[in-house]
DNA sequence: TCTGGGGTCCTATCGCGT
DNA sequence: TCTGACGCGATAGGACCC
């Protein structure tokens, strides 16, 4: 699902393995792959993986790619571009199901794995070429399972650094494995456009350019300092660095969350603040439920406002206390949100995010001067545990967090949480 | 044309304590 | 007592990635 500009020059750059332990592992147009594997009558088909109306490509076969569908592209333009494709709605359960399957089989390499994405993963197989033989070897014995136990393609970047076998992942795709020799690392980055650089997008794509930027090469030879003043210091530095194939990060397998959030766009935008306000709390009930599954708290709570011209507001207080608990994050991101001034828009997205992660075990917990707020607070994340075993055994959607003092009637059953 | 939802990281700014 | 420099944490915004 990669987006980066694709291959303008696909060829050998030899065959030299020394040095290139880093494989970038990457599956071909995932989510659609997926979906083709279990319904095998769409295959050779126009098939689009998206939400409902105001969605966006999540995924598109390449037979959809043909049309000039892409992924992200807004699925009103997808249709026009490509109006007998199928369109399929997202199963993200089944996505993570035959992704966890995959990254099992990716551990059976290498203990140095690092997951980036639900589709992708670097790994450091340094370790593992005497019991297995050469990267290229390990490559298409990894390639040949995954197509075989998930019906699925994916390809494979090998080179020295992560960043130069992340684009060789994308230069072999669809289903292909590209190796990137040491000796050829600089001569493969000078054929590419600045785009093609981690970390420069659309926008930086632009200033670079103003300065007469466009190619690898052309940033390679460019001054460091010149680098800088156009796109800042760290980033100027990064880019330089990049272009050389200079990319010292390891994998880092298990790298710990940095926050947890989540959004959502309303079908239809909303004037009425009671509106997001509700939403506001399904959406702290399922950051509170996702922190407390993986035994974390937060120390800071930001909500995120996005109004009918699409202009996005974000807002984020530090709590005196991390917190696990959905009540706690509600009322904060409430109050952040009512502050937000919509100059009398209406409101197309609303999202909670809870940063400032720590394991819960490590977490200080400030007491109050009151011991009836602590014991409140604690019967508070009783009650919520509580919701989390009975959605545990009946699912997430048996039991629903009301807003403060509003019981609902409706089903399923609400827990008030005033 | 009309732009999702999950994240990470960088930069600028501001208030505060020293 | 006042003032400025400095470091630091919190906050807001934005670019970018998949």
């Amino acid at each position: 699902m990669s987006r980066g500009p694709r291959a303008q020059v696909r060829r050998d750059w030899g065959t030299d393995e020394d040095g290139c332990s880093i494989l970038h592992v990457d599956m071909d147009a995932f989510f659609a792959s997926v979906e083709l594997a279990r319904r095998p009558q769409l295959v050779g088909r126009p098939v689009i993986v998206g939400g409902a109306e105001r969605g966006v490509v999540l995924a598109a076969t390449y037979e959809a790619r043909a049309f000039g569908v892409h992924s992200a592209m807004p699925m009103v333009t997808a249709r026009r571009l490509c109006p007998q494709a199928v369109v399929v709605p997202p199963d993200h359960t089944r996505y993570h199901e035959v992704s966890r399957s995959v990254m099992a089989a990716i551990g059976e390499i290498t203990a140095l794995v690092e997951q980036v994405s639900v589709d992708e993963a670097f790994l450091d197989v340094s370790g593992a070429r005497r019991r297995l033989g050469p990267p290229t070897r390990i490559a298409a014995g990894l390639r040949e399972r995954v197509r075989a136990e998930h019906g699925i393609t994916c390809s494979v970047g090998i080179a020295t650094t992560k960043f130069v076998a992340k684009l060789a992942s994308t230069h072999a795709k669809p289903d292909g494995v590209l190796l990137v020799p040491a000796a050829a690392t600089v001569p493969f980055l000078r054929t590419l456009p600045v785009g093609a650089l981690w970390g420069v997008g659309e926008r930086t794509e632009g200033v670079l350019a103003r300065w007469g930027i466009r190619t690898v090469a052309e940033l390679a030879d460019t001054d460091v300092a010149v680098l800088q003043a156009a796109v800042g210091k760290v980033s100027g530095a990064h880019l330089h660095d990049l272009a050389w194939g200079r990319d010292p990060r390891p994998v880092e397998p298990g790298r710990a969350e940095r926050s947890i959030g989540a959004e959502t766009t309303f079908a239809h935008d909303r004037r009425d603040l009671a509106d997001v306000q509700a939403r506001v709390l399904e959406l702290a009930d399922r950051c509170a439920g996702r922190l407390r599954r993986q035994h974390l708290v937060a120390r800071t709570v930001s909500v995120k406002v996005r109004t009918s011209d699409f202009r996005t507001v974000t807002r984020s207080r530090t709590l005196g206390a991390p917190t696990d608990v959905a009540r706690e994050i509600y009322l904060v991101a409430r109050e952040l949100v009512a502050g937000v001034d919509l100059r009398g828009l209406a409101v197309r997205l609303v999202g909670v995010r809870a940063e400032g992660l720590e394991p819960r075990a490590d977490a200080v917990v400030q007491p109050t001067l009151d011991e009836a707020v602590d014991e409140a607070g604690a019967a508070r994340r009783r009650v919520e545990e509580a919701v989390d075993a009975v959605r545990g055994r009946f699912g997430v959607s048996s039991i629903a967090m009301g807003p403060a003092r509003v019981r609902s009637t409706t089903t399923p059953a609400d827990v008030d949480l005033s």
